[in-house]
DNA sequence: TTTAATTTAGAACAAATGTACTAATTATTT
DNA sequence: AAATAATTAGTACATTTGTTCTAAATTAAA
């Protein structure tokens, strides 16, 4: 693996760890054994290695979510293994996460890329509850704003799921995706219908 | 106003409007007009700043809970007064909420408080759900862990919205308290019984 | 094998930061 | 009015940080 490879793995360990702010460039080139000299000589500015970790999370999600639209028909099965690996991703790259608003401030990049994302991502949101509306497993009660609205809080509680465990239960890996997974999958039961209810039970 | 309370007039405003890490105790004194020894004469550590804001804004927040929780009836007017007056107070303190991991990191004592906080806050809110039960208001056909996952989404995206703002529409002052009033009435409104939707036509 | 390019180490620099220290000034008490 | 306490300004210090610079070492190209 090339020294630039291994920055940027050693990188999202300490960031991940010992988060974004108490890292800085020397521990990282000390974490791995090379001079300060050698890790400005491949990432100029610390913030380029931030950055490029960011557009790897943004790539590997726009892969999943594009899975999930590409599909014809959608069914709560897939919704679920959807939000458990979209937990994972975010778990991996999870400093990201707990330090957003932060990165944001300190990237300006970062946080125009995600005001555009998120606008794009709405729209991907409301094609996909158009599908489970029309499959019966949406209620077709539910005014266009309420959906909308739903839509802001998977956005906020998918963003942050990470930081509110981090404030309170603390569960590491698999638990902490586990536990955020039954979370996600309550969040749309009131939604569902009533068929769609039944389906779902021993599931959750 | 004494010294000491315009050291937190003046870093509240620094902090809220250039975040966290940001300013430092320098910056404060400078806008202030007064010299960083005089400040760290009243404040030995920069930190005991933010933990003395955090604890006036916990404070505040109790006093709105318990408001809600001494009623004998909780309609859904109550709820969306109860919202609003909730994130105005977030939004008076939003330097919290927009680097509360790194200010829990920073600060353990912040980070403890608020996690035992949390379970003692999920209480009230389950038993404020229990009273909309009771009155027709909540639905009664879901599972416990369903509501319990509710209260979860309930704390995120009130402990979040201010850095969901931040990252995407940037709304400020008003704007941004009626715009999240909005989400949080539309959050409430697939968990009501068809009578309490009824009700909430042209509210919201 | 010589030459050129890439990569690396290590030292050095300037800026910033938290905070301690000293002395002066102001306020309070006796 | 004198003495004591509280407050303030200003300076100083040690540490950290991002980054640059120089020269050495390694690798690739000719």
């Amino acid at each position: 693996m090339d020294t630039k490879e291994r920055i940027l793995k050693t990188a999202l360990e300490l960031y991940n760890s010992q988060g974004v702010n108490t890292i800085t460039s020397r521990h990282i080139a000390a974490k791995m054994g090379i001079s300060p000299g050698n890790l400005h000589y491949h990432f100029k500015h610390t913030d380029e290695i931030i950055k490029t970790l960011y557009d790897r999370l943004s790539a590997d999600f726009d892969v999943i979510v594009a899975s999930v639209e590409a599909l014809e028909e959608v069914d709560l099965h897939m919704i679920r293994s959807f939000v458990t690996t979209s937990l994972e991703l975010g778990y991996k790259y999870r400093f990201i996460f707990l330090h957003f608003v932060e990165i944001g401030l300190r990237i300006p990049a970062v946080k125009k890329d995600y005001a555009t994302l998120t606008q794009r991502r709405e729209k991907e949101f409301l094609s996909i509850f158009e599908k489970l509306k029309a499959s019966g497993i949406f209620r077709a009660d539910l005014p266009e704003e309420v959906l909308k609205a739903f839509v802001t809080q998977i956005f906020i509680v998918g963003d942050f799921w990470l930081s509110n465990n981090e404030l309170t239960l603390k569960l590491k890996g698999s638990k902490a995706i586990a536990h955020y997974s039954d979370i996600f999958s309550s969040m749309f039961y009131p939604y569902l219908t009533p068929a769609a209810m039944q389906l779902t039970k021993g599931n959750r």
